[in-house]
DNA sequence: TTGTAGGCGTTATCAA
DNA sequence: TTGATAACGCCTACAA
């Protein structure tokens, strides 16, 4: 009784395979006795049937792929938590991928995934500046892909982000009402979506303001902790901020590092408000004001996008784009 | 060209589909410019061997099972890293699963795999003091099963632990060594393994400094933060520790929110020491001592063990147990 | 070096 | 209500 299958058990109760197959199906074609007696017996010897012959069989994977730049990151955990809940109900697996911010890492996964492996796609990108031809060829199987958060916009499919550019502004406004005039904005690719889109609501609130726009400000830092802790420090030497807006949150953390040990008095000296979804941010010393982002709420909105999609299989083929609303929490390191 | 496979390239390519195989599975029974023109082919067409096919042949699905208590939390987050890591590299799959540490989470789970989803299972558990039956089943599926820091004692596979009983008895003698002469003991579960051998380094350490042991300040908790934060607090205004060493982190950030509202002065009025991977665990306030498990180099070790069985398949089929050693920092809040 | 053929475990169609 | 059969896409003996 090692390999057990339904041939097997078709012998051991003279039935069909047919038959079998119907009592796990629940095909109303079949008998309300023999389909109990065949469960019991599948029970007992503690028999499935095979997913991989099925999906064979039916060309459905009951599989979602979930690729995301980072695991350890709130943000990205909620996410999942939330893609999860959703993939969970509708009895689908996840299948799980961290690309570390590496766009070869993107690029070599979602090349396999065309082998068939999943029936869609849920992902936050890594690679903006580069060519993604190669998820418009998910297209060619049928295999639809969401984003959220981090998107390409060259690529049209169903997104969900927040209202970025707002929260930018607001968040801005706020250091500017605490009495920052020369805020300095932590990035780390300006040039690419988030980064743009959040430098520009940066850009618009100092404008209000009437504060002039000093592109030495703008610290463009990279994907390297060492570096960027290095890179910020110069900044705090000499361009002497007085406010930091932060577009990610590992930046506003290496910021703290940096003023623990340069003993710069957040925030007397300092203002810091990052985008984070640190679910301890009251407890950081000093307690850092946030723009929070509806991370668990994404993930269900991303994966019940992606569901839509594959209910629909290829009939109302329109994008959809939701904007989720950011919330700003005000906490000390912002506001004395 | 909608839905290619090896029988639609062998005919424009004119060959059998056996040699369109051999050019995916690196045989060396064939042409290497047979090989490279199908293989151009294959390219230029977006194709690769359907994997559930492949699977369903050679009952191998390359696919490996996670399963965590949580995600948002660094410990699993990093371990899953880790996992995810060896995994890459042998060119495996990884399902990810989550129980919010509800038992029969992981049970419908586990029972769902036995479908031949997955070649094996890699699991931090969350029922302890339950019939654990239902992994016994995965042994007659020939599904190798590892445990990493949380274990079922009665289960008999390979398992990663970490040095639990050594650095309970460190922290708590160093609590005793700043000063503290009531120490409470924070813990979800006094009686299940974790919790129990965490709990014996903290008596034995009490023991060996001729301290008395008082249960009222074993402050068992629930796994609801609310809940939580009252049995903390309570335990705080009526037991009143002046140390505190926290088997769990959540524990230990409730008791920095009661501290927060109940103005304790940590460190001076109370230590606190916790197991924990918070790597921002130095930005707290004040900054938190911790017992940092290898939470990376867990989810390595898990994974390399399971793919040694994997590899040996049914041969040597002795089970390991590796413990690896956890690292105490001592920061603020336990020392002044 | 290439081709033929059977089977992996399941399910849908059709027939009984 | 049940059974026979073909097919899903791939791989591996074995034959050529």
């Amino acid at each position: 009784m090692d390999n057990i299958n339904i041939k097997i058990i078709a012998e051991k109760l003279k039935l069909s395979t047919s038959t079998i197959s119907r009592a796990f199906n629940g095909s109303p074609d079949i008998n309300k006795d023999t389909r109990e007696r065949i469960l019991a017996f599948a029970k007992e010897h503690n028999f499935l049937p095979n997913h991989y012959a099925s999906n064979l069989r039916d060309k459905k994977t009951k599989t979602l792929a979930v690729i995301v730049p980072e695991i350890v990151n709130d943000f990205f955990a909620q996410a999942i938590n939330g893609i999860e809940e959703v993939a969970r109900k509708k009895g689908f697996y996840i299948l799980l991928y961290r690309t570390d911010d590496i766009f070869e890492k993107e690029v070599s996964f979602i090349s396999y995934l065309n082998n068939g492996k999943v029936d869609g796609i849920i992902m936050s990108v890594s690679g903006e500046a580069n060519d993604h031809n190669y998820i418009k060829k998910l297209e060619q199987k049928h295999i639809p892909v969401v984003f959220f958060d981090r998107v390409y916009e060259d690529i049209d499919v169903s997104k969900v982000t927040t209202n970025d550019y707002e929260s930018s502004f607001s968040a801005t406004e706020h250091l500017i009402a605490q009495g920052c005039r020369r805020v300095a904005y932590l990035v780390i690719n300006k040039n690419i979506s988030i980064g743009k889109v959040r430098g520009q609501g940066y850009m618009d609130a100092l404008a209000k303001h009437h504060i002039a726009f000093d592109d030495r400000l703008v610290i463009d830092c990279s994907q390297d902790e060492n570096e960027n802790y290095t890179i910020i420090q110069n900044a705090l030497e000499r361009v002497k901020p007085d406010g930091i807006f932060s577009s990610v949150e590992r930046l506003a953390l290496a910021t703290y590092h940096v003023c623990n040990d340069m003993k710069i008095d957040v925030p007397n000296n300092l203002k810091i408000i990052s985008f984070s979804s640190l679910h301890i941010a009251p407890l950081l010393c000093p307690p850092l004001s946030t723009i929070t982002q509806p991370a668990y709420e994404m993930g269900i909105k991303a994966a019940e996008l992606l569901f839509e999609e594959l209910e629909n299989k290829g009939l109302d083929s329109t994008k959809k784009h939701l904007v989720l609303e950011s919330k700003l929490f005000i906490r000390r390191s912002s506001s004395v």
